[in-house]
DNA sequence: TTTTCCATGTAACTCGTTACATGATTTC
DNA sequence: GAAATCATGTAACGAGTTACATGGAAAA
């Protein structure tokens, strides 16, 4: 459903074909959201046999030829129902790769500070990523914005996991030796 | 894999039938991550399939029989390298929701306040979910704590917006009444 | 007595991804 | 001459969800 919003917002700022709809989503929105390149060409198809984008095949040189999506008037109004429907809604960001961190009592501190640096490393380059996207219209620079924002309170957040970690090192590392000893 | 991960680390604190582990994942985790009823079933038999827990059919008093799953050496194994493997790994939260907010200017700003204040009732329920949850195990708790830490920087980020566009309301009223009429 | 809870599942479906297919053209 | 880019797609697969099926027991 988002993604008939973006696609559609997209074609709304300037007609488009696939090719460069898709690099667009493989550059500087691939931080925001993941859309590739089968789907989003699937995607367009079925705008088009719903009357929401009008599509032209142009062909500019001896280059393969390109179809061109244009938005139309109920596309228009598709794109209005859809952005009213996503702005109200809100689902909570499941962050799936957190479970580890409810089990990490489980290995030895040094390790976990060791495999969180690796996290750390991973994340740091997504944030990099989001910030030096290079500049763009108003509301996507506000998307990219609110991902660096996400991504700076996600790194902060695992600053102070760490932290608490090697606060905590020296004195549990006795017990999980113990621990390993016991079984 | 997350989900299998979930699940061995909730059988490793003791073992379950499904019914409970679903309850469970229904109640207090419902914040967190999401696993339906059926897929938790599903991937029990699998990892019961894998060696990784044994089943015992057992029965109290006259209620349904329950299959009950125990953590085997091999499961403990596997839930180690899984344990590992997600430490050390990030898969960065695509807010999918946000695409609205890239394409926002496209509605009248009061409007678009109306539909955040939605938008905000929504997080904040969840949040106030989170936040009720009753008391878990050391690790489920940090887990439930990072939802909630998540969803406070996600609240104060779109009351960020909403203050944003009531400051931009009067100003950019007429210009919206304008671009209406040229249309 | 009807609804809810306990307890397990199956089957169909949706949505998206990966991998593959095609073919010309420009760059190295 | 090989590799990357432009440009479009198809087909198979995977993972998870929804909806449905079953059936006894307890609670309302």
């Amino acid at each position: 459903m988002e993604r008939e919003l973006l696609l559609l917002g997209l074609l709304r700022q300037h007609r488009m074909h696939g090719y460069e709809l898709s690099g667009v989503l493989g550059g500087a929105l691939a931080s925001c959201v993941d859309l590739k390149k089968p789907t989003a060409y699937f995607l367009l198809d079925k705008m088009a046999a719903n009357g929401w984008a009008r599509v032209k095949e142009t062909r500019e040189g001896n280059r393969p030829p390109r179809k061109t999506y244009t938005i139309t008037t109920e596309g228009e109004t598709e794109f209005q129902r859809l952005l009213r429907a996503n702005l109200a809604e809100f689902d909570a960001p499941k962050a799936a790769s957190d479970v580890a961190i409810a089990f990490m009592d489980a290995l030895p501190p040094s390790e976990v500070i060791t495999l969180l640096q690796d996290r750390r490393a991973i994340l740091l380059a997504h944030l990099e990523r989001a910030q030096s996207a290079p500049q763009h219209s108003e509301g996507l620079q506000l998307l990219i914005d609110h991902q660096t924002y996400l991504l700076q309170s996600e790194l902060s957040w695992l600053d102070s996991v760490i932290t608490r970690l090697r606060g905590t090192r020296k004195a549990t590392v006795k017990s999980h030796t113990k621990q390993l000893k016991e079984k």
